[in-house]
Parts: structure tokens; C-alpha cells; sequence
RNA sequence: GCGCCCUUAGCUCAAUUGGCAGAGCAAAUGACUCUUAAUCAUUAGGUUGUAGGUUCGAUUCCUACAGGGCGCACCA
């Protein structure tokens, strides 16, 4: 940053701080009292008339354009509603404080007061009185230049480098209103989720992040250390156990939305923290899940809908969704029974299929593995899987009439997953043996093999309702929704290296 | 982890077979009292990601490294 701290820019932006310290202007302000934002100041003025003042109004925001005209200059104010343009007279202002726009630079943040007009171009204008700097800008923001063409906005270079985009999302939120748009509506579509929820009575529960056992999922924790006590300590790869808990504890429909983390790689739809939504009903089973899940995505689609910019590219659901059941459609996919092949034989129909280092998967993984490549990935339309092997499920009750497999389903849409839910196991004897075959997978190389957590038997025993369980994957849901194609580009400060 | 591609001014991008590194925006100075990608004139801004190599000469060709993008693999 030597280079920079010297360049010319930045050097003349603390020429103008010096200056405006000289004059008496405080460079940094501590309030500004609004009485308008920018989209309330343009309504405000209505159908005004062109030249006569129109109502007063104090506005603030950042100044993202600047158009000098001598005696008078033209600007663009920014605020979390949209832009509203200022106009600055000398005459207006006098001498001393016409002068003193010479010290602004794009990227500050003013105030400015005075009575609105419309220019006779027709765009509603604050003809300013006074005005007053915020927040002096030291660094230049990349801003483009914005053109209205035939009614559309369009940005003209500006800020493209999407690693510098995702580093200082703070620049680029400021200089990308679309960018603010979408998170936004994020923001939205998570606030809805939890009105549905808390409509059908559940309540929202926090658990731990830092866990001495890590469960509910398959995959590699980030490990950490508690000094005091001494001991490991794992960043949760799922709410699942502790929620569970709650349900014996007679809390009977609870839900958390947090961050997992998952020790794995970055691509365009993973990040090693994401945002996970699990929820949990007593006395429901997996059937019942469904129509909850399908409910909850018409109401999160219906959210993200309410952005006007967004609205045209949030697929429109019409439940019941399909269902297709797990092994049939594998089978059907692979031309052969695949869970009554022997271990030998699964190995070499998998690689057949084209999958990778089959020698060194356990059998639960090769099934996982051929259903992923050839059936997953093939569902386009939201599609609930259902009735997994059991050995892929160690959370999941045995399905009714078919003991080799689970009452589970999994939700895929644009091939890609979106929520996972079971009939959870209740059987505290039967999630022991399932604990158990878990401990041997990971005993024989399975990194992602789960252990016993005594302490969750512990819960069981006590007796559980049953349960109908639900995990979404809030990061994806939002990219599917929205049509954005990167989990960074739905994440605000997504993981990177350091620069 | 593997493969392919990219890295040039604060930002967005050029540069012919290897031959003096350019433009727009932003910035500075000046002109301009309804502009809106404002306009006009002038000025400044660069160890071309880093380190080596080939060559009379490298932004350009080669090697290594760093960062990034895209695909594959793993996972949600």
C-alpha cells in the first residue's frame, strides 16, 4: 500500500482534510437530523409544479456524481433508499460556502438542506441552501458512471474485479445499489422464513458452535482449543444433536439459523462457513416435513419475489413438489439391484460409472457417490428424493415395511441440494448400533464417520417423541431464488485468503 | 488436490511478427448559472504481480513462485 498511500489522489484528498481543518470545517461530523430519504424526498415533491419551491427537506448520503457548471454544479446524493440530485447555486449559498464545494470530493458524505424542485428535464432536484460535510472521503471509491438508457440503469466500468469485490464488499455495496438490492432481499427472504415458522409455534433456539463432539452430518470439522479446560474443541458441522435434545426436553418444535463449518474445499457453491436453517416438530414424521418444506419455500420464493429487480428470476413453485424414490431411481439409473450387490461388485459398477479412487470408499459412500452422479445431478425442478438406505442415515428411522431403508428425503433443485429431513431416530437402542457402525466406518479410514456421543444416547433414553426434522441450506436457497450463480456472491464478507 | 486461463495507471480496458506502454473514467489547473456517462482546454499519474532466464532489445517468449478466475474432484 506504499505506492498508493503516496499517489496523488490520496495525497490531495488530505490536502482538502488540512484545508477544510483550516477553515473551520469538521470533517467528521457526529449527527445530521433528516427529514427525508431520497426515494421519500422525490415522492414528496409528487406532481409538483417545475419551478416553484416545492416542500423543504434535509437529506443526507454519500455523493456519488458531480457535475460543475462554474457558478453552479449538479450532484448526485446516494442514500440506502436510492439517489436524489442536489444543485448548488452561488447565489444561493454565497461566496464562502460555494468556495467550500471545492474541498468535496466524490465519496463524501454530506447533508443538504433547501426546498425540492423539478429541473426542467423533470428530475426532482433539492436546491440547496446549506450544507454540511459528514464524513470526509480519504480514498477514492471505484464508482462507475451510471446512464440511463430507455429506462435501465446501466453502469459504465466501475468496480468488475470480483476478488477485490468480495475483499471489500463495504466498496462494493457502496458503489453497486443491485449489490445492496441482493442483500437485502436475503435479509428479507430470512425474515420470512422465521415469520413462517414462528407462525406454526416454533421458537428459535440458540446452541453451541463450539462442541466437544462433532455430529448430525458427515464431514471434516475445523478443530480448535479451549485453553482453560484444556480440551478440544470442534466448530459445529450441524445443529442436528443438540436441537434433537431440546425436542426430549419437551421444547417440541424448535429451530436455530446459524453458521456451520466444514473443513472442505471452496468452489462456487461451497464456503467452509454457511448459514444453515434446521428445524424440528414433535409428533411429525417425515411426510409431514414435506409439506412444511414446500410451504416454506413458497414463502421464501414469495420474499425474494417482493424485490421488483428480482422478482422476474425467482422460479414460481407449485407444490406438491415430485417425489422420487431413492433406489428405484438408481437402480433404474444403473440397470441392476444395486443394494443387494457385494462390496466387489458395487466397486466395479461405481467405477463403471465413472467414479474415482473406488478401492478406498466404504460402501455407504460408492451408493452415495452413483446416486450423486447419476441421479442428483439430473434434477432440474424441485424434487423431493426419498427413502435413503439406511446405511447412508445413521439419524434416520427405519422406513415402515422396509427396514433397509429410512423415511428420508432430500430436496434437490437445479441439481444441487436444498434441505435434508428425516422420521429422526428415537430408538436410543437402535441409534447406539447405528452409532456404532458409524465408529467402525471411521475405525477403517472414513474421515467423515461420525463417533458414539454418549451423552446424546444419554437424551434419548430418556425418551423422545417422535420427530419430523428438517435442514436448509440458507446460502444455496438464496443463490436458487435469486438466480445468483456464487455462494460468495450471496455471502457479505465470504471466506478468503489474506491479502 | 489436478487441468486450463488471467494479473498493464486509483478504476475499466488497449498495445500488430519481440522494437519509444496508450485511452476513457477518477484526480489536478482553468472556462462555463438547468446538468445528468455534462462539455471544452491543459497537466500529472507506470520497476507491465514477484524472482530468474533467452535476446541487441521482453507487457509480448521460457521457468519458478504468489494471487485470482473457470472447470474437475470432495462436500451443503
Amino acid at each position: 500500500m506504499t505506492s498508493a498511500e503516496a499517489s496523488a489522489v490520496l495525497l490531495a484528498r488530505r490536502a482538502k482534510l488540512d484545508q477544510l481543518v483550516e477553515r473551520g470545517i469538521a470533517p467528521f461530523a457526529y449527527r445530521y437530523e433528516r427529514t427525508h430519504d431520497a426515494r421519500r424526498a422525490v415522492a414528496a415533491l409528487g406532481d409538483g409544479p417545475s419551478d416553484a419551491a416545492g416542500p423543504e427537506v434535509r437529506v443526507a448520503g454519500r455523493l456519488v456524481a458531480w457535475r460543475a457548471h462554474g457558478k453552479t454544479a449538479f450532484a448526485h446524493l446516494a442514500d440506502a433508499s436510492g439517489r436524489l440530485q442536489l444543485y448548488f447555486r452561488r447565489d444561493e449559498l454565497g461566496e464562502e460556502r460555494f468556495a467550500a464545494l471545492d474541498l468535496l470530493d466524490l465519496g463524501d458524505v454530506i447533508g443538504a438542506d433547501g426546498p425540492l424542485f423539478r429541473t426542467k428535464t423533470g428530475e426532482v432536484t433539492v436546491r440547496v441552501r446549506s450544507f454540511e460535510l459528514l464524513a470526509k472521503s480519504l480514498r477514492p471509491l471505484p464508482f462507475g458512471k451510471e446512464e440511463v438508457v430507455d429506462g435501465r440503469t446501466v453502469m459504465h466500468s466501475g468496480f468488475a474485479d470480483a476478488e477485490q469485490r468480495s475483499r471489500q464488499r463495504y466498496a462494493d455495496l457502496a458503489v453497486h445499489s443491485d449489490v445492496r438490492e441482493l442483500f437485502v432481499a436475503r435479509s428479507r427472504m430470512v425474515s420470512a422464513i422465521r415469520r413462517f415458522l414462528d407462525a406454526r409455534d416454533f421458537i428459535e433456539v440458540e446452541t453451541p458452535v463450539l462442541q466437544p463432539l462433532y455430529g448430525g452430518a458427515t464431514a471434516r470439522p475445523f478443530v480448535t482449543k479451549h485453553e482453560a479446560l484444556d480440551m478440544p474443541l470442534y466448530l459445529r458441522i450441524a445443529d442436528e444433536l443438540y436441537l434433537k435434545r431440546l425436542i426430549v426436553g419437551g421444547l417440541e418444535r424448535v429451530y436455530e439459523i446459524g453458521h456451520d463449518f466444514r473443513n472442505e474445499g471452496i468452489d462456487r457453491t461451497h464456503n467452509p462457513e454457511f448459514t444453515m436453517l434446521e428445524f424440528y416438530q414433535a409428533y411429525a414424521d417425515y411426510r409431514d416435513m414435506m409439506g412444511v418444506v414446500e410451504a416454506l419455500l413458497v414463502a421464501a420464493a414469495d420474499a425474494v419475489r417482493s424485490d421488483a429487480s428480482l422478482a422476474e428470476r425467482v422460479p414460481v413453485f407449485q407444490p406438491p413438489f415430485p417425489r422420487v424414490e431413492w433406489v428405484p431411481a438408481l437402480n433404474h439409473a444403473l440397470g441392476s439391484d444395486a443394494l443387494s450387490l457385494d462390496l466387489a461388485a458395487l466397486r466395479s459398477a461405481a467405477e463403471r460409472v465413472g467414479i474415482e479412487h473406488v478401492a478406498s470408499l466404504s460402501r455407504p459412500k460408492i451408493l452415495d457417490e452413483m446416486f450423486q452422479a447419476l441421479v442428483e445431478a439430473q434434477l432440474e425442478a424441485p424434487t423431493f428424493v426419498i427413502d435413503y438406505p439406511r446405511e447412508l442415515s445413521p439419524l434416520a428411522k427405519p422406513k415402515r415395511g422396509d427396514p433397509r431403508l429410512t423415511e428420508r428425503f432430500e430436496l434437490f433443485a437445479h441439481g444441487k441440494e436444498m434441505a435434508n429431513a428425516f422420521s429422526e431416530l428415537n430408538d436410543p437402542i437402535d441409534q447406539r448400533a447405528r452409532f456404532e457402525a458409524q465408529a467402525a466406518l471411521r475405525a477403517a479410514g472414513d474421515r467423515e464417520a461420525s463417533g458414539v456421543d454418549e451423552d446424546y444416547l444419554r437424551a434419548m433414553e430418556y425418551g423422545m417423541p417422535p420427530t419430523g426434522g428438517v435442514g436448509i441450506g440458507i446460502d444455496r436457497l438464496f443463490m436458487y431464488l435469486s438466480g445468483t450463480a456464487h455462494i460468495r456472491d450471496v455471502i457479505l464478507f465470504p471466506t478468503m485468503r489474506p491479502e
